[in-house]
Parts: structure tokens; sequence; C-alpha cells
DNA sequence: GAGGAGTTTCCTGTTT
DNA sequence: CAAACAGGAAACTCCT
């Protein structure tokens, strides 16, 4: 997206650019609302006036505005040196998206951004059988998911958050070889982890679930252990 | 085959 | 009003 004018984002191109802004200001994940910018087009995004991108993000509208027009007239450049070398460097021969997935490396090209992580994140094959909450985890590691799926609000804690609730449950359909999976179901099987320990339930708070402790752990036993 | 864990499906009701 | 959240119940799919 960074070669392209605004005009002719796709709406994934937006949530794209939304992030890497919130990334390189720093803003506050667990007061951004660019789930709210979800299948907004850059063509209607430029369309857009002030109040309209405030009223969908009151916190930081003011500034994604200012931003973007910003960017619109060439003003600002769209820096992401550095992204082709740590994909090349990259195991790509050993990431299980490249069995499941055949459009993999232009999901690549198009989302991982190493801006997100300090470090790649080490994948390893989809395991067989592999839970739910596991499956939840591995995605918010993913740089093909994350943010453009779900995202973490508090990583340390383990706060993390549906963007787009229904391509998640294609996505755990597709693991399932179920692809009548909806997030309606796959909620219902998330709260069923309360009761078990894994989650933690956060309070008035739509799509927004947090790991237990015992469940980062456990997380984090794996990665380490397939590493 | 029995029995259990982990969902999946369905449903009715409540909340945002 | 349309989505989410809540759980109870029962069916289903693997695994041991």
């Amino acid at each position: 997206w960074t070669y392209h004018n605004p005009d002719h984002w796709s709406s994934s191109n937006v949530l794209d650019w939304l992030f890497y802004l919130a990334q390189d200001l720093g803003l506050d994940m667990g007061q951004f609302r660019a789930e709210n910018f979800q299948n907004i087009t850059g063509r209607q995004l430029c369309q857009m006036s002030l109040e309209e991108v405030v009223a969908r993000e009151p916190k930081f509208g003011q500034l994604i505005y200012q931003k973007f027009q910003s960017i619109r007239s060439g003003g600002e450049g769209l820096s992401c040196a550095g992204w082709k070398s740590t994909f090349q460097s990259t195991p790509l021969n050993n990431c299980y998206f490249l069995h499941n997935e055949p459009e993999c490396e232009i999901l690549i090209h198009k989302y991982y951004y190493p801006y997100h992580y300090d470090h790649f994140y080490p994948f390893v094959c989809a395991a067989k059988n592999q839970h739910l909450w596991e499956f939840i985890h591995e995605t918010l590691m993913n740089p093909l998911y994350n943010p453009q799926y779900m995202r973490w609000e508090n990583q340390r804690e383990g706060v993390f958050r549906f963007v787009q609730s229904e391509a998640v449950a294609q996505l755990w359909g597709g693991r399932k070889n179920n692809e009548n999976m909806t997030y309606e179901k796959l909620s219902r099987a998330m709260r069923h982890y309360y009761k078990r320990g894994i989650l933690e339930r956060v309070e008035g708070r739509r799509l927004v679930y947090k790991f237990s402790i015992k469940a980062m752990d456990r997380a984090r036993e794996k990665k380490n252990n397939s590493s």
C-alpha cells in the first residue's frame, strides 16, 4: 500500500495503514478503535470529513485525519525501509501457512511489517487437533493476522480483541475443516474456557477476552519447545 | 467399545 | 434494531 495512492487503497490497506500509524506514533492500543474502519476503502476515507473520522475514532480521530490528509498531499513519507530484508531472511520454508495457504507469499508481502514485532515469531507447523485457545494465541502471534483479524490490547496481561470476528471464525473453521463455523459458535467455545481457567472475563468490553496467567505460561512453554 | 475432553450446535433470554 | 454475551443441553469427534 505504500506505493499506491490512498485513493486506491482497499479496505485492508486502510486497516494496515491505521495500525502502522498507531505503532509509529505509539498510540494507546487499549483505546485505539481501528476496527470501526472495517470495510472502509481508501476512496471512502478520502471522502470523509474530519467529523466523520472523529465519529469513528473519538480519541485519535483528529490525528488520523491530519496524518491522512498529509500523506494524500504527498507531504509525509511512508517509509517502510527494512521490511523487505526482514522478509527475505525469514525462514519461510518452515511456516505452516505456506502449506495451508497458496497465496501466502502475496499475503506476506501485503501484511508483514517488521515494526509490529521486535523479532520474528518462529512459526511452527500447525499442530494437529490444536485447541481453540492455542489457535487464538498463535493467530495473535502471527503478523499475517495481527492486527488485521485480532490484536493484543495488552500483550503482557494477555488481553486481546477480535478485529474481524467472522474472519477469525472462518480461519478456525478452516483448521477444523468446518466451513459452518461462525463467531457465535466460536464464542460459545470461548465461554467454556472461563470455567476452566483458561480465559478470564473482561466485563463490558465487547469482543475483548483475556488469557489467564496459566494459559499465557502454557503458550510460552509451547513456543519455547518448538523453537 | 466405553468413557472423557473439548468443542460444536442449537436455543432462549439479556445486554449493549 | 443488529450484534454480543450468557449458559444449559445435547450431539459430535477424537483419543486412550
